[in-house]
DNA sequence: TTTAAATTTTTTAAGCCTAAAGTATTTTTT
DNA sequence: AAAAAATACTTTAGGCTTAAAAAATTTAAA
């Protein structure tokens, strides 16, 4: 029955997780609304390309977010709209275009991402640093679909 | 500047509990909706009606599963048109309603959750019942809001 | 080369989600 | 009792999300 017994406790990490994720989810998503009156969503593309210094197709970023194509269309839509990216030919493919972010998309996002990290940092609190490296790599080697980079 | 390594370490974690928490979520959807030709936020409405026998009011309804008002009217307007939960009135107070699982939503619910389970215990098969234990006290124990139940 | 297949992206339809405003009812205050 | 405040829920407007279909282009096959 010990199969039984780890069974439950997987799902009730995953029930936890969840909720934790989902709390947090909420809270950064209305410090971005209040704060830089943007969402989340956007915030995580901004992420992707400031990370990524040459911009990327939208396929990548589709793929690296994990969201669907059309998903990233409209949120690209609007980010372009707000003045923060910018939709640029691909020489060589007519099919495809890289999304950089304009100089103010990146002087936004910096912003942004030094209070993202210090939101994060408060509502850890809790965990220690060893605890927080030790769950961080056993996350990191979950066997596929669930890692596969960074 | 431990305070900084400890910070980064933090983000790194919710990075990852962010990457793997969709990762399951997406997988769980496209099987909800393959298998059982339902969605996410309905099969967790049915969970929090199904552990309570009794049904639950609207409002106890949107504080546990952490989701706004309306977007729970919307969902429950579907399952009823699924035949899966009913409204049923609440004698000395003609504002609020209590919704309940249907017999056929109650079967129904049953049979996704046993399967559900096996999903979960399946995706974290990489995670040992002691690692599963302590990362879900460590969760568990976060400050609010990051807690507050189960 | 013509056809077929694959790739890249957008569009569409339906559902999820939130904040804010609105409706109805109950409770509290005055 | 009348007015004000609080509670329970729905509606609305706008954005996020997906799967599936469509459009444009490129690559591979015949």
């Amino acid at each position: 029955m010990t199969a039984e017994r780890l069974s439950k406790e997987r799902l009730r990490l995953w029930l936890r997780m969840l909720r934790v994720t989902r709390q947090v989810e909420s809270t950064l998503r209305e410090r971005l609304r209040t704060e830089h009156d943007t969402t989340l969503p956007r915030f995580d593309v901004m992420a992707a390309l400031y990370a990524d210094g040459n911009g990327l197709k939208m396929n990548e970023l589709s793929r690296r977010l994990r969201v669907s194509n059309g998903n990233v269309t409209g949120i690209i839509d609007r980010l372009v709209e707000d003045g923060c990216v910018e939709r640029i030919a691909i020489e060589g493919d007519r099919r495809a275009t890289r999304v950089c972010l304009t100089d103010a998309g990146r002087a936004s996002f910096s912003k942004m991402a030094a209070e993202h990290e210090r939101w994060i940092n408060a509502l850890f609190e809790g965990v220690a640093e060893e605890d927080a490296h030790h769950i961080g790599e056993l996350l990191h080697r979950l066997p596929t679909p669930l890692s596969d980079a960074t």
